[in-house]
This record gives C-alpha cells, sequence and structure tokens, in this order.
DNA sequence: CGTCCAATTGAAATCGCTCAACTCGGGTGG
DNA sequence: CCACCCGAGTTGAGCGATTTCAATTGGACG
C-alpha cells in the first residue's frame, strides 16, 4: 500500500474541491505552509467539543466528520456531515467559541487552519479571502436547503434529500454515486433530519420494498435515482 | 419631522449593528464611498428575485425584509427575517446567482453594497474583510440553532423562540423588548417555522390565554419573558 | 358599502413519535 | 471456538401533535 500521509496540498486529491480552489502557485505555497497535517483520528474521537475556545478552522482530508450542538436539557443535535475537502468550525468564528462540536464517524485525518495565521494570511493574500468567503456563503445556502426540507418536506422526501446529497458530493470525489457506506448511525440521521430513529429505519425498509434503494446494513444501493430526484420537490447539496 | 434619508454611516444608528463594526474612522470612509443609498421602497416590492444575478450585498437600513426561496413545484418557503442593521445576499457569493429572494414587509430602506467595489475594497482594508467573515459565520451559527428548532421542537417552542429572537434583535435596536409589530403576515411566520397558518394561530390564542403574551392583530406583547424563556429548550438569536 | 385577502375556528384525518419487545451482528472472554 | 453480552437496528401497536379541509369572521381599502 502507498504511503497514505499526503504532505502538502500539491499532492491532495482534493485540491480542486478545497481551500485552496483558484489559488495560483505562489499562493498555494503560502498557504500550505499554514496548515498543519495531523495524524488520523480514531472513529468516535472528538476534534473538538461545543464550548471550546475557536483557534482553528479544520479540513477534512480522509474520512467523514459529523457536527452537533447540545440543547440546554443535554440533547444532542446533529448539524452536520462532512465530507474530505469540505472545511468544519466556520461557524464558531463570529464569537470565538465552538458552538458546535465535532467528531470523526470513522477513521478521519484532518488539515489544521491555525485562525490567526489563517487571518494573517489572508491579508496578503486575497485570493484566500475570497476563498473562505465563498466556502461560507456555500455552506450558507446548503444550510437554507436543509431547512426547507426539515421544515415543510415528509419524511421520505428528507432521507431521499440526504442520500442524494451524499451520492453527489461522493461523486465528485470519486466515488460512485449510487453506491456508498453510510458511516453515519440511523441515530445520527434521524436527528440530522429531524426524524426518529424508528422512522429512519421504517423508511429505509419501505424504499428498499418500492425498489428504489438497497440497504445491506450500512451500506447502501441507489436503484433509481432519477425516480429518487423526482420524488424530492427540493434538491439539496 | 427631521430629515429622515440618511447620507453617510457615521450619521446611521446602526453603526454598532452593522458592517462598520470595528473599522476606525479611514476604513469607515472608504467604506462609505462605496454604498450606495436607496430612497424608500413600499411594502412588497422586491429587492432581487431568487435566480438574480448577484451583483450586491444590501444591508437593511429602516424596516424588515424577508427571503424566500421557491420550490420546483412554485411553493415559496420564508428563509429569514431581517431587521435593520442585517446584511442579505450572502447567500449568493457563492454561485452569482441569488438562490432565495428578498422582499420588503414594510416600507424599508436599504443600503447598496455593490460587491465588486466591496470585494477591492477587502483586500485594501482587512478588517472589512474580517467583519463579513465574521457577519456570514453569524448567519451559519443561526441558521444552525432554527435548524434544531424546527428540526425537533414542538411547534409552541418554535414559535415562542422566534418571538424572543425577535425581541432580543429589537432591543438592540433601541426598540422595546416586549413590545412589537409584526410585519410579516401569519403565512409567512408559518412558513418560516415549518408550520401551517392555522397552527401558528391556534398558537397564538394558547399563549395569550395563558397569560404568556397579548396578541391584538400583529401587535404583540410579550408578558413573562422569563417563563417564555424557560419554556424553550433551544434559544435561538 | 362591497370586495378581497388575512386570520380564525372547528372537525376529521394522518404522519410520525413513543413505548416496548425483539433480533441481529460483532466483539469479548472463558 | 463457542457462548454470551451489548449496543445498534428493526418491528409492532397505540397515541398525539399538526395538518388538512371547510366554513366563517374580520379588517383594510377602494
Amino acid at each position: 500500500m502507498r504511503k497514505r500521509l499526503k504532505v502538502a496540498c500539491g499532492d491532495c486529491s482534493l485540491q480542486r474541491l478545497c481551500l485552496p480552489v483558484g489559488l495560483d502557485e505562489s499562493e498555494f505555497i503560502k498557504l500550505e505552509k499554514v496548515i498543519a497535517r495531523g495524524k488520523p483520528l480514531a472513529r468516535g474521537k472528538h476534534i473538538y467539543f461545543p464550548g471550546d475556545p475557536f483557534t482553528s478552522l479544520y479540513a477534512v482530508r480522509s474520512g467523514t466528520v459529523k457536527t452537533y450542538s447540545v440543547a440546554s436539557d443535554g440533547t444532542e443535535y446533529v448539524t452536520g456531515f462532512y465530507l474530505p475537502g469540505e472545511i468544519i468550525g466556520l461557524d464558531a468564528l463570529c464569537t470565538g467559541v465552538h458552538p458546535c462540536g465535532a467528531k470523526t464517524l470513522e477513521t478521519s485525518s484532518l488539515c489544521e487552519l491555525p485562525y490567526d495565521h489563517l487571518e494573517d494570511l489572508a491579508e496578503r493574500v486575497p485570493n484566500i479571502a475570497k476563498q473562505l468567503l465563498r466556502i461560507m456563503s456555500q455552506e450558507l445556502h446548503s444550510d437554507e436547503k436543509l431547512l426547507m426540507m426539515v421544515g415543510s418536506q415528509p419524511a421520505k422526501s428528507r432521507l431521499i434529500a440526504l442520500f442524494l446529497s451524499l451520492s453527489t458530493r461522493l461523486y465528485r470525489r470519486g466515488y460512485s454515486a449510487t453506491e456508498f457506506t453510510l458511516s453515519m448511525s440511523r441515530a445520527d440521521i434521524g436527528s440530522y433530519l429531524g426524524l426518529a430513529v424508528e422512522t429512519v429505519s421504517r423508511l429505509l425498509k419501505k424504499l428498499q420494498d418500492q425498489n428504489l434503494i438497497e440497504v445491506d446494513h450500512r451500506q447502501i444501493k441507489l436503484l433509481d435515482i432519477d425516480r429518487l430526484r423526482e420524488m424530492v420537490k427540493l434538491d439539496f447539496e
């Protein structure tokens, strides 16, 4: 097996999806100096806890990360799933404190972007500031879409929408658009979509009975993407 | 009546809430040069339509604005309510197209921030880029909170949470924290919170019967903020 | 004074939740 | 290597919060 630990953005297959989008050679090099690559984290490890002081953003290099927040009664709510090339921690930038926690759903590696360095760099390299703004805008946009889903679509649409979202995001990263393994539990899915675990379970079965998907534990196969798309009024990323 | 049209951020009562936060004298002056102040728009007028090309951000100077998006079947979903000092259009920055439309809920004035100018300016004045990032992060954070509300809180909590949010935001702007008039219809509220209009109506009545609020058409009086707060597990801005 | 849209109210239907029991698979330790 | 155990996931039944449908009221405005 080849050496897996990428040493620079230049070697990383996520260049086109991650922060470096649109940077030229020299900007690229400057950015790399700021990035700290961590060794892989095991499944279930925290990257930061809710309430932790904000020091860095993190780019997911491999694996999957969930973010969650905790209500005053202690209940956990999943707020997002993050795939390689996606950035976490952006919601902490305004207060300096992480409103949500972040936790690996499988063995994952991350690139740490110390924010004070990044801020300095952004002053000298305007493209980096622009790219950061673009990424946040993207996130804002997808939150809006999720909000509409959760607010007004039936449970089945929400679940399908999540699968379609994962499908396109994985596809962009070079994986199959129709077959993937969920790294999150049914409970995580339910929490994210605002559904009870039992509902998620029942819907998976129903979708399978309708020959729309195939479910084997956490292995999912989308059998008819077009029909699935038609069933969702709102597409979300 | 005094002349109402503010000619500069320096004269504007929203300095401490709006984009100029944290800028010094000279930065301030540069920012002002970029801003185009529009004349008041009547109730129900569009600032931009969903699908419009993105050219400018807008700061609400007075009045209230709602943003909404449209599903493939034509249904409208309210995605946000914006008060003076708040910025709209941030979700368009990533694609260059407005995913949502924006519409006044009452007579409102806006400050236009042409984005290409703002981008140029941000290169020269790092504080402006920082402030933009902070505002987007803030927005991201409040979307997360709303998402949790809508995803997993009962209808009553959601409505209360909206009122509490409006209350604190209005208070910060120098208005009463306990008495305000809703500029949005019951339908807007329902759409925003993921509830049927009828449910909104019934809940208002119920809250009034419990002596928690007083409702007179669109006039709302919060009678017991503390108790209202206790009823909401998740506070949202 | 009539029209029209917003808001309210009531009754019935439904979707998804809760509670509870049960199954399955993976890991652990004897 | 097998038996056991435990958490994740599934399944069933009943319930309840919201929705939907339908009818009415009320205000605002021409």
